[in-house]
DNA sequence: TATTCTACAGACTAACCGGTCGGTTGGCAA
DNA sequence: TTGCCAACCGACCGGTTAGTCTGTAGAATA
């Protein structure tokens, strides 16, 4: 029969169902944080009912939970730890990827922010159990960035005595800053501004 | 009489009480954002009730704005802008103010964060009256910044070819980016790492 | 002293929101 | 064909919360 054809409709299909709630409850949350995410918006984006989403999920922090882990973590992954670790110039790789950062989901990413950051920012002093998820996260990106300073420095792309721990660490900061400053004036023209003196910045590191 | 005393009273003093709501509600927005602070709590930590806060304020954003303007932008202006205004080296001065960011308040600092950046994130996508409110207040944090590099430029401190807009902006982006990094670790030595890295980066601005 | 207004007190309300629960439906196994 | 269970529906509930309204005490004013 057609049972395979399935996985095209839109009715009983609950992983599906799941990933639907999963995106949707991603972009409220992204919009509007956590806190101030409700359940009815999640549903009535989805078209589905409360029975469905709490079959789903037991309560709204598993909801979150579940957004960190297998949405916003995949992202992070796809974005900027798979083009750090394929780069064979790992220095220009971190330039590249910090140069199209303004160039991606521009008008989102100007008004509303990094995702991650956003729920690190809001959730990490209330809830431990976000803050673990989403310090996990950082380290990843972090170990990632630090490796590609690493691969760098052996290419004697970059200065000897720089500590790629340290630097990695103030690259995430700095990039994030450089978004929020965007985000809280709404002006794609600071983010520009901003990131170009994060490029400068990696320029000091050369040799 | 006594009446010059009743400043000392705690009755029937409405500029008083004001101000203690106006605190209070600080306190409430730093830990928990804007969305997440409850009126009734606001009112046990000050021990009044609604009578009193809806006597003051037309209602809770109004609040929220009037903790912007008569709380946070006169913390900034006594915490960065002065001694920076005032300093005679004011690259040293720059460097100063961001050695002794970890000593000041370091437990509620590394728990929350920093209450202008807080409320901007959360807020600047979400009421244009904030978002203005708090953008104005990073524009003469901003400025004062670029004054301070320009005239440590002119002192042939820094190099001629920085561009002292572009700069600052970058500063106070990477100050918040550090302060959200450490935020989000909940580790203090997070914070000293990452602030060494923007001191670095100073560093690298000298000629 | 009488009057009036400011500065509160506190009970109340309407709406919202996370979560529950009994019921229904569709698919699959026996 | 029957029985069963996962998947989902949707009405309902209880607690919460911003905001309202009536009342009152104290200070200023006349």
């Amino acid at each position: 029969m057609d049972s395979l054809d399935n996985i095209s409709r839109i009715e009983r299909n609950p992983d599906m169902t799941r990933q639907r709630i999963l995106e949707a409850a991603f972009l409220e949350i992204y919009r509007n944080g956590f806190q101030g995410m409700r359940l009815d918006e999640v549903l009535t984006a989805t078209g589905l009912t409360k029975g469905a989403l709490y079959h789903h999920f037991p309560n709204k922090r598993a909801l979150g939970y579940a957004v960190v882990d297998e949405i916003i973590l995949p992202t992070v992954e796809g974005m900027w730890l798979q083009p750090l670790k394929n780069a064979a110039d790992p220095l220009q790789g971190l330039k590249t990827v910090i140069e199209q950062l303004p160039e991606m989901k521009p008008p989102e990413m100007i008004r509303y922010g990094c995702p991650l950051n956003n729920l690190a920012q809001e959730m990490s002093p209330l809830d431990e159990g976000f803050r673990q998820r989403l310090d996990y996260i950082f380290c990843v990106w972090h170990d990632v960035t630090e490796q590609a300073l690493e691969r760098a420095r052996q290419q004697g792309r970059i200065r000897e005595d720089i500590d790629c721990n340290e630097t990695a660490t103030f690259i995430l900061a700095a990039l994030e800053g450089c978004i929020g400053m965007a985000k809280n004036a709404q002006s794609e023209a600071r983010l520009v501004a901003c990131n170009r003196g994060l490029i400068d910045y990696l320029h000091s590191l050369e040799t």
